[in-house]
DNA sequence: CCCGTCATTCAAAGCGCTTTGAAAACTGAG
DNA sequence: CTCAGTTTTCAAAGCGCTTTGAATGACGGG
């Protein structure tokens, strides 16, 4: 059932039945119900390719997904920002369109999508730092948005953000506040800019308290749960093993956790961790009591404001840049406490 | 830059540069050449939306993402699933696209992105016994492919599974060789088809066993790693606590591997605990040595395989039904072993 | 009874591509 | 040099929608 048929049926023009649809207000109003009921019943629907040709607009929004062929790691919180932004989208009346891309062409990926017409602007995800991409896509002028932010990039854009500094130098201090003096940060990438952002936190709190970083007790990788496994086994063999650890996400936590136990050492009383948690669905941290002290921030709903922001600078595409920076809450939970002594 | 406009440059016809383009065999290699050197240079990306419109084909696959009011789980899998189907698709020049549709709509929307020409064919996730949205599409004819089956349909369709039943027979199996008797399942949702089959593997191994099923012992929710943990914790204030746990997911293994720690029991030794491990990319089974003993089946490769197959249906609408059942592997973890003496 | 005004409706053009059917250009045999 | 056959190119129609600009009809004041 397309337009044609539908208009045939009514005896009437394409115009007519096109605006009733649309709500156009230079239509008959028993018309249109005329034309609403048929629509209806014959259950007519414009086709989106059609109508994305008229209007000049598709109606989708863009992700890539970075699926490297390195990096063989599909982000764990992908699912419920998307799920987040999803809602949104749907609500506005926009789709959701995937396209993967490798490592070396991802840029190429955007500005295909963009050009060929497949989307009305895309959401930059995992941004790095000297992310290239958004560079690109300014000039390009395709409506984007960025969920992170990236150090050394100059030119304004828009971005929903975790104030990932802040929550890390709030629970680097927590654990200073308890005693701890040696502080391990098992982190994200390095070249990934909230994990930059983050160490930076915790070097802050650290230089406040007069405490010397070590290298040994900092690192970075993709969070997994081997990794924060296998770094957890190898600080804790270290000579002066560390009392407490900060953990990039509650995926490597568990795998730190899992490390401590192996080691016969109890989880907030002989080392203490503390997770940033996305509050992922399937990944709360406890019911009631959490169970790890965590800075969180859900990521969800990084993803709903992501998408708003999004439709907005489609909407309005000379509006200032707007940013959005989301505090992380510090829960309190049993994965704490004072620093053992150990003189 | 669109086709008139370099045809025009070219001093050619549209439709010359549209076959030269499109691989035509009626077409001056000279020629061909000339085009594809002008298109390159000056960026021309043929309009998906016109090319569609044109083919009447949209290049594009839809999947539904049921983010639903009641269960606002993101499922885990999700992520690593359309990481395999993207890379297949990205091979076939598919795009993906998703819609969000709360539990009431689901089949609405199916025949929404459908009939309006937004999509060439559907992947539908996570089926549940009866699963109405089967036959929708069967009647509709849209190209589909099932990831999961079942039970209760009886119009064929093409499908790709994990042979869930027989990985839990035989994981079950496992554990009464190794003595145990009294054996849990904390297995997902009830009405959804693996987990139907999941039991009935089980029971079918308690039976040939002459063990009776215990209801206390069989818990099903959705599977997250407080689930599991709750359920692990409860059972083992059972006046008569199981000796071995089946968990239908990693996450909530975690969940039980918890409740374990805190009560003090050793895993492995105490209780033994079974998983089913969907090789998720962030949450290894370990990495050399398992961690659980666990029923293994990569989710990621059934995306890649699904996507295969739904291609080829969009191509031959009229081929014969195709599934394709995968076999889980059993991998043997340090998280079994003899059952306890408790006499 | 005429005419300007307003409310409705319509025919046709256009979005950017593919594809059909025909024309033009070239080829080599007679 | 001609003509049938082949290769190469082209103009135009069509995909299903929106939108422009014009037409139609109804209405009421003069």
């Amino acid at each position: 059932m397309n337009l044609k048929q539908l208009s045939e049926i009514l005896g009437l023009s394409q115009t007519t039945v096109s605006r009733a649809l649309n709500g156009y207000p230079e239509v008959n109003e028993a018309t249109r119900e005329r034309v609403q009921a048929a629509a209806t019943k014959h259950g007519y629907r414009p086709n989106s390719r059609a109508k994305g040709l008229a209007t000049g607009r598709s109606m989708v929004i863009g992700h890539v997904i970075p699926s490297s062929s390195q990096h063989e790691m599909v982000n764990p919180i992908f699912g419920d920002f998307v799920a987040g932004a999803a809602r949104t989208y749907g609500a506005h009346g926009y789709d959701m369109m995937f396209t993967n891309a490798d490592d070396t062409s991802i840029e190429r990926t955007y500005r295909d999508l963009f050009q060929r017409g497949a989307v009305d602007g895309v959401v930059l995800q995992g941004p790095k730092v000297n992310e290239h991409r958004i560079e690109v896509l300014t000039r390009m002028a395709v409506p984007f948005i960025v969920h992170g932010r990236s150090t050394g990039i100059e030119v304004p854009y828009d971005w929903v953000d975790v104030n990932n500094k802040s929550s890390f130098l709030r629970a680097t201090r927590f654990l200073i506040d308890l005693g701890h003096k040696r502080i391990a940060l098992i982190n994200g990438l390095e070249d990934m800019d909230f994990a930059q952002r983050r160490r930076e936190g915790y070097l802050q709190a650290l230089q406040e308290a007069n405490l010397t970083p070590e290298p040994a007790l900092m690192r970075s990788a993709e969070m997994t749960e081997v990794y924060g496994h296998h770094e957890a086994r190898d600080m804790l063999q270290l000579d002066n093993p560390p009392t407490a650890i900060l953990v990039s996400s509650m995926i490597s936590a568990i795998g730190v956790r899992r490390a401590l136990n192996e080691a016969g050492l109890k989880l907030g009383r002989d080392v203490s961790v503390i997770a940033h948690d996305d509050d992922l669905s399937y990944l709360k941290n406890g019911q009631d009591v959490p169970i790890f002290t965590a800075t969180r921030s859900s990521v969800r709903q990084a993803g709903e404001i992501a998408a708003e922001m999004l439709i907005d600078r489609i909407k309005s595409p000379e509006d200032p840049v707007k940013t959005r920076l989301l505090e992380a809450e510090l829960v309190v939970g049993g994965s704490t406490g004072p620093a053992p002594d150990r003189f």
